[in-house]
DNA sequence: TTCTTTTTGCAACATCGTTGCATTAACTGT
DNA sequence: ACAGTTAATGCAACGATGTTGCAAAAAGAA
């Protein structure tokens, strides 16, 4: 049960740096999911580049799941602690508020079951549900 | 029930050029869900921000709809004749084979009714598939 | 502390998409 | 068929997102 930035890093064998301590508290403090943008925003000495790769550095080890919500800019949330390197439990609905923008993880909803055409091998479904949050209501 | 490119256009109110005829006919002859590039790579004398613009008014024309499988390249197929500028008939799945890379809407599977947090209010779901498609496998 | 490996930051580049503006082509009414 | 109006096209320039190569700096191991 990681729940720390340090112990994140080195649960997942991930250097410790402060960088990645930064952006990894963000996420922490975050229910939403949160774009490049949104932590250059609040970590203003952050590389843009060392950015990017660290949160493909995150993914590959399953700290974050990427999220596209159909806005065409890439968001990230913690993954809960089901997730690894292997397997990404990302398996839930993302739902995205047209209001305010926001991003985050339906974890109440599974992905339901959908029967599809037989000749179609299906690996993975992801579904993204468009409307109002609770707040913007 | 319009079928040729001209009669598209006119039945949506959108002039009829040699540039949309193109696109449309191309369109047309695809049961797959095309990028910008699979068009400019086909229709070699379009220029890029016409082509961009073209697909923008097919789309609030109801006469194409964009795809969003993931890839990062917005994909667009046409609307099937339920579609109006009012509202897309694109309620079904779409399906991203990782082999080809192939993008298809598969008219067969309604998107079911998810039962969300009475908290959200959703407008749209969208759903996309990720495998092998039937070629690929 | 020293050595090795990773991370960081910079520059430069690639892709996707948009905006402004002048030119050209399509439709409308007569 | 023609002139006038309106919309589409093509060019240049720009913006946002993301990637790659390389040298300097920092982390971890011995």
């Amino acid at each position: 049960m990681a729940r720390s930035s340090t112990d994140i890093l080195q649960s997942k064998k991930l250097r410790v740096t402060s960088v990645r301590e930064n952006i990894l508290t963000l996420l922490l403090s975050n229910d939403r999911a949160v774009s490049t943008k949104d932590i250059e925003k609040e970590l203003k000495q952050v590389d843009r580049i060392t950015l990017y790769r660290t949160l493909k550095a995150f993914e590959e080890k399953g700290v974050v799941h990427k999220i596209d919500d159909g806005t065409g800019v890439a968001k990230y949330a913690l993954c809960i602690d089901k997730c690894d390197e292997d397997h990404h439990h990302d398996d839930h609905v993302h739902f995205h508020c047209n209001d305010c923008g926001d991003t985050f993880c339906v974890e109440e909803i599974e992905v339901p079951y959908i029967k599809t055409p037989s000749k179609l091998k299906v690996d993975r479904t992801s579904i993204v549900m468009n409307g109002t949050c609770e707040r913007c209501q």
